[in-house]
DNA sequence: TTCCCAACGTA
DNA sequence: CGTACGTTGGGAAT
C-alpha cells in the first residue's frame, strides 16, 4: 500500500529533492504537501510511511527538527534531505527562536509574537475564526496549541502553510546577493540553508545517539582525581571538607570557604598575598614559592572535575548504554555555531581517554587546520591573504609578508579578527594593514556595522541584527569576530552534514561536533576510508563554499581508540 | 525564586 | 589577553 503511495507521489512529480512537507500526527496519520497538491495517509504508525517513502529522497520539510524529525530518528531512520523552516529562520532573519510562530512571522514581515508558554488563556484566543490563520496574517494559537493534529484535513492544511513559507524562504535566499563570483549555480544562501536544515537534524541524532563514553575508564579517572564514589550525602560531605582541609591546613587562621572567592582572597592576604582576584592565572606565577597557592591551585581543578565533571554528572548523563547525551542547538548565539549541553563542548582534554570506541569500532577525528583566517581570506576575497591560504601553514608566509616571525604573524592575525586593541600586536597590525588590505577592511566594515547599529549578513547569510542607535562599543568587536566564526560555523556545518551523508555507507556516525572538530565513530575495518572521507568531503565542499578563490582548507585526520588516542 | 558574578572548561 | 559558548557555586535582589 505506501509503495503504492510513493508510485502516486512520484507520478505526481515529487522526486530527489523536491520540497515534501510533512504533518505527522502520532497513531493517526499524516498530511503532506507538495508544489503540486496535498495528502492524508491514515497509518497506526506514520512513521512507517515516511520510511516507504524514504527512497523517494524528497526534501523533508518541517518546522523544525528538534520537534518534528525527533520521533523519525528515535525510529531510527536517518533521512538524506530537509528543510528545516526554524534553521532557515534563524539564518535568515536572524532569528534566536525557531517556533511556528516566530518563524511564519519574520516570513510574513510580521511583527514577532509573544512566546507561548505552554497553555492558552481565553484572551489569545479572542478574534480567531477557527481557521489557522489570524486576521493579522499571524498563526492562530489555537492551531500552534495543537488543533492542526486533531483530524488529518487540519494537518493537510498545515502542512500546506509549510510549503507555502518554505517557498516564501526559498525566494528570500535567491534574492540576497551572492558573495561568490561564480555563475550558474545555486546561490550560496541557499546551499547555506540545506545545510543549516540538516545540521538541525544532525543535532537531533547527536542528541539521541550520544558520545560513547566508557564508564569504567572515567570511574577509574574520578577516582584518582576526586576520590571514592560517596555512597550518601553525608558522605559526601566529609569527603569534601577532607579535600579542603589539604588546602585549609596549609593556611593560618580560621577555617574559610574555599568557593568563595572573597573569602579566598582574605585568606591569602593571611600569607602575604594581595591579588585584585583569586583566578588561577594569576595564582600560577606564585604556586612554585608557596605550597599553599599550590595545594588551592591542585585543589581547584580537582573541584572543577567533582563539581562539574563528577560522580553525579556521570549518573545524570551516562546512560546503561555508556553514551553522554546532551541537548544540542545546531546554531545557537549571534554567530550560529553550534552549542550543546551535558558537558559535551567543555570536556576537560584530561577526561578525553574515557571518550572510548565500542567493541569493533574506533574513533576518527578530523580537525580543520588554521580555519578562522582562512575563512578570513576566503570571505573578505583578499588576493594576498588567500595566497597565503593554499599552504598547509599559511602563517609562515604572512610571517615572510609582514617581516616579522610566525608567532607575532598569527597574533597579529587573532588580534585582527577579534578586535585585540592594545599589546604586542600593535606593530604588526600596522602590517597587517599594508599587507592585506582587503581583508583588514572587511573586518573594519564589519566593526563599523557594529558600532553604528545596523544590520549585516555573514558571507552565507545569516543576519547579525543590528541594535539600532544604543550600539555598545562591545558590539562593534562582537560583529568583527561573528563575520568570522559566524562564517567558519556555516562552512564547518556544511561539511559535517556532507560527512554525514557519506558515512551512510560505511556505517559509521558522527558522535561529536567541536566547532572545528568532528568525531566519527566507524567499523575498525573501515578506519581508513572515513579518514580519507573527511578530506575528500572537505574538499568538495569548499570547492562550492569558496569557489573562485585560491584558498584551501585542510584537515588534520586521527584514529585511535579513545578520543585521546585519535589526536 | 530569579538573576548576576566569579571562576574555568572547550573552540 | 581577544571572541563564542556551558556549568557550577555563592550571594544579592526579588
Amino acid at each position: 500500500m505506501t509503495r503504492g503511495l510513493a508510485d502516486e507521489l512520484a507520478a505526481q512529480g515529487v522526486q530527489r529533492g523536491t520540497p515534501l512537507a510533512l504533518a505527522l500526527v502520532p497513531r493517526r496519520g499524516l498530511a503532506l504537501a507538495w508544489a503540486g497538491g496535498v495528502r492524508q495517509v491514515e497509518a497506526a504508525d506514520p512513521v512507517e510511511v515516511v520510511r516507504a517513502l524514504s527512497d523517494l529522497e524528497p526534501r523533508w520539510t518541517w518546522w523544525a527538527a528538534g520537534t518534528d524529525a525527533r520521533p523519525l530518528v528515535a525510529a531510527g531512520l536517518r533521512l538524506r534531505a530537509c528543510w528545516d523552516l526554524g534553521a532557515v529562520g534563524r539564518l535568515l532573519h536572524g532569528l534566536r527562536r525557531d517556533d511556528a510562530a516566530a518563524v511564519w512571522a519574520a516570513g510574513h514581515g510580521l511583527p514577532e509574537p509573544a512566546q507561548t508558554r505552554g497553555g492558552l488563556d481565553l484572551l489569545d484566543l479572542a478574534g480567531e475564526d477557527g481557521g489557522p490563520l489570524r486576521t493579522d496574517g499571524q498563526l492562530s494559537r489555537e492551531w500552534l496549541g495543537g488543533r492542526w493534529s486533531d483530524d488529518l484535513v487540519s494537518a493537510q492544511v498545515w502542512a500546506g502553510l509549510m510549503l507555502d513559507l518554505q517557498s516564501r524562504q526559498a525566494d528570500a535566499l535567491d534574492a540576497l546577493p551572492d558573495p561568490r563570483s561564480v555563475p550558474r549555480q545555486p546561490r550560496l544562501a541557499v546551499l547555506t540553508a540545506l545545510a543549516e536544515s540538516a545540521a538541525a537534524l544532525l543535532a537531533v541524532e547527536l542528541e539521541q545517539d550520544g558520545l560513547p563514553l566508557d564508564r569504567d575508564v572515567l570511574d577509574a579517572m574520578l577516582g584518582a582525581v576526586v576520590g571514592e564514589r560517596p555512597t550518601h550525602p553525608a558522605h559526601e560531605l566529609a569527603l569534601r571538607a577532607a579535600r579542603d582541609d589539604e588546602v585549609l591546613r596549609l593556611f593560618p587562621g580560621e577555617r574559610v570557604d574555599l568557593r568563595n572567592p572573597l573569602l579566598v582572597r582574605e585568606m591569602l592576604l593571611r600569607i602575604g598575598l594581595d591579588v585584585p582576584d583569586t583566578r588561577s592565572w594569576r595564582l600560577e606565577p606564585h604556586a612554585a614559592s608557596s605550597p599553599a597557592v599550590a595545594a588551592l591551585l591542585a585543589w581547584r581543578k580537582a573541584e572543577r572535575i567533582a563539581t562539574t565533571y563528577g560522580y553525579a554528572w556521570l549518573d545524570r548523563n551516562v546512560a546503561d548504554d555508556g553514551r553522554l547525551r546532551g541537548a544540542w542547538n545546531a546554531a545557537d548565539g549571534g554567530a550560529g555555531r553550534m552549542t550543546a549541553q551535558a558537558g559535551l563542548h567543555n570536556l576537560p582534554t584530561e577526561l578525553r581517554p574515557a571518550v572510548r570506541a565500542e567493541p569493533g569500532r574506533v574513533l576518527v577525528r578530523g580537525d580543520l587546520g588554521q580555519v578562522e583566517p582562512r575563512v578570513l581570506a576566503a570571505v573578505s576575497g583578499d588576493a594576498g591573504l588567500a595566497r597565503a591560504a593554499r599552504e598547509d601553514d599559511m602563517y609562515a608566509p604572512v610571517a615572510a609578508q609582514l617581516g616579522c616571525d610566525r608567532p607575532t604573524a598569527k597574533v597579529a592575525v587573532l588580534a585582527a579578527m577579534y578586535g585585540q586593541t592594545s599589546g604586542v600586536a600593535g606593530e604588526a597590525l600596522k602590517d597587517m594593514d599594508r599587507s592585506f588590505p582587503t581583508a583588514m577592511a572587511y573586518l573594519r566594515d564589519a566593526e563599523d556595522a557594529g558600532l553604528r547599529g545596523v544590520d549585516l549578513r555573514t558571507y552565507g547569510g545569516r543576519l547579525l541584527p543590528g541594535v539600532g542607535e544604543e550600539a555598545t562599543h562591545g558590539h562593534g568587536r562582537y560583529f568583527r569576530n561573528a563575520v568570522i566564526q559566524g562564517a567558519a560555523a556555516e562552512l564547518f556545518k556544511a561539511w559535517a552534514v556532507t560527512v554525514r551523508s557519506e558515512l551512510a555507507a560505511i556505517d559509521g556516525q558522527i558522535v561529536l561536533c567541536l566547532h572545528d572538530e568532528l568525531l566519527l565513530q566507524v567499523p575498525a575495518e573501515h578506519a581508513d576510508r572515513a579518514g580519507a572521507l573527511l578530506a575528500s568531503t572537505l574538499e568538495a565542499t569548499a570547492g562550492w563554499w569558496a569557489a573562485g578563490s585560491p584558498v584551501r582548507f585542510v584537515v588534520e585526520v586521527g584514529t585511535g581508540e579513545s578520543w585521546a588516542q585519535a589526536h
